[in-house]
DNA sequence: CCTACCGATCGGTAGG
DNA sequence: CCTACCGATCGGTAGG
């Protein structure tokens, strides 16, 4: 006997609010928006999620989640910096765009309760800036890439990422194949020619 | 006989504005925060901005101003792309927190009327975009940049700075200085040793 | 009639 | 999970 199935209009509930929190931001969305979205009662958001906030971070917990599967993943890819940086790049770039909501979603927990920002910025630093940076760093260390350090070169290499992962639908976006490219050849060979 | 000084109470506003949607976003601050902020009533706001989305438009376009002259002061800093981009960087990264306003606050404009939105995004475009986009498609025709895309290499440059434009304070910051050598570093010749 | 605001309150909507 | 609501606060405006 299973319990009925709450847990789909939970991942819809997900699915959507990850959507319009993406679009209009945390304080940009209300409840009563995502739950007519979602095409549910407003009291039936607070059914899966205890308010606002757990709502939100439920999606950042999700969305972190995912992003430590994929830096696991890059570092696996090959023994070079070139081959992890790429792998993890290509993956960051396939990830559906609301997936990929942490990276943007992570400036708004100012929004947020001060003990849940510190937890959760503590668990983002570990699992996602922490693991990018274990991997910069040892490249580093392997004498691949310059002596930097690694939190800077990791700031710099998800910066690079940032523009292209806007929701706006104003800016004409470059052919994602070509910024890829463009983005891996800047950061390891520079924009510069001759040097 | 000069009229009575409206000026000083309208830039104080912005400045209290400024500072508070720069920390929580358009939707995250209320009009009788900033007028709390200020010292001043609600109704003093809105003798000087028609109303919030005025207020928000006053500061974009003071901060677009902003950048149009440091775009332009780079661009006379001398002949080649790295003593332009070197003083763009450095000046961006000069001005204090709140003038860098518009780097953040720009993705904030999806808040704001469909029409005021394309006027905006469109100087935007113009007087800041196309200035850097333009300085270093010089720098391409000239033969010291790789031939990529330039509003590419616009968004990645600036994309670099994002993370350090954040006004979190619970990461910790790298020294500026050396983030902005390690940044213009990368830029032009890549995080790589050898390649 | 004006500039430069204030105290109070409007109609609606927020999270809960 | 819904209908029916609440305390409070939202952006914006009234008369003086």
């Amino acid at each position: 006997m299973l319990p009925p199935d709450t847990s789909d209009l939970r991942t819809r509930i997900l699915a959507e609010a990850t959507r319009l929190f993406m679009m209009y931001g945390y304080n940009g969305i209300s409840m009563r928006e995502i739950a007519e979205a979602v095409g549910v009662s407003k009291a039936g958001l607070y059914y899966h999620f205890k308010d606002k906030e757990d709502l939100f971070l439920a999606i950042l917990y999700e969305s972190l989640g995912a992003m430590e599967r994929i830096t696991a993943t890059a570092r696996a890819a090959g023994p070079s910096a070139r081959a992890q940086v790429g792998a993890l790049v290509r993956a960051l770039f396939a990830q559906p765009a609301d997936q990929r909501a942490i990276i943007r979603l992570g400036q708004e927990i100012a929004h947020i309760s001060p003990a849940a920002r510190a937890d959760f910025g503590r668990r983002y630093q570990e699992q996602f800036i922490g693991q990018i940076a274990s991997l910069l760093g040892d490249a580093v260390a392997r004498g691949e890439l310059r002596a930097i350090e690694p939190s800077t070169l990791t700031w710099l290499l998800l910066g690079m990422m940032y523009p292209f992962f806007t929701a706006n639908q104003e800016r004409e976006q470059p052919p994602p194949e070509q910024a890829i490219d463009d983005l891996l050849m800047v950061f390891f060979a520079g924009a510069a020619i001759g040097g």
